[in-house]
DNA sequence: TTATAGTACCTTGCAATACATGGTACTATA
DNA sequence: TATAGTACCATGTATTGCAAGGTACTATAA
């Protein structure tokens, strides 16, 4: 379906964005990354986040730590990075620009309505 | 840098979007779109923008006329489609919910600082 | 008439990310 | 020992933004 496709490509850049944001709170494992997600109506898949995590760390702006389970297997918790912090400030800012310029395009599509 | 690349990546789908809604007020040919856009901060180049116009006829959300000009060339005015419309408001849909989303996690975050 | 500038449109291949799919591994319990 | 629940992972596909190089029409200058 092609709405389907559409919100998948508006995910694009957005998911990193938000994985940053909510680490940036606290330490989470993938599991908790999942249902916070899932909260703000964010619904992403293990096969999308792993990935992503993978891509981010190696990029720097994560760091992890194996921790104990008391039930399963032991978690991995993903930390932000000081440079993880700083590229999240600027992802917050091009966000911020992408929705007003949205909004501008909108709004002025509207108002002549 | 970096910062281009994810702006780039969450233009991905949102660019459609944006010229859906400045057709769906009204008929324009490729260079007003890119000065609509270009108000808006939405900066878009040619290379971008006529794959998209393909894309978005070929799917049937758009259609089009040529119109001669007083000087130059002539241009293709492209007008949306009642698909293109209906297809509009399902983008609008999708493009709200995942702002909403962005939003619940930005501030959810900022609010247990 | 020819050459050039301005304007309009176009194609293609690359880079990057979401994600489906199939997989391994650890731990508790039966 | 076998199984269920839980956690993590790798890879290839699909899709779109866009850089780069291109063609073509029209008006104007030479």
């Amino acid at each position: 379906m092609k709405i389907e496709n559409a919100k998948a490509q508006m995910r694009k850049g957005v998911l990193e964005y938000c994985i940053l944001s909510v680490l940036s709170d606290h330490d989470a494992y993938a599991s908790d990354i999942i249902n916070k997600l899932k909260e703000a109506k964010m619904i992403v898949v293990e096969g999308t986040l792993y990935p992503l995590l993978t891509r981010l760390k190696n990029s720097e702006l994560l760091g992890y730590r194996w921790e104990e389970s008391s039930q399963g297997p032991p978690r991995k918790y993903y930390e932000i990075t000081e440079k993880g912090k700083e590229f999240l400030n600027e992802l917050d800012d091009s966000w911020k620009e992408l929705v007003d310029a949205v909004a501008f395009i909108r709004n002025y599509e509207q108002r002549t309505d």
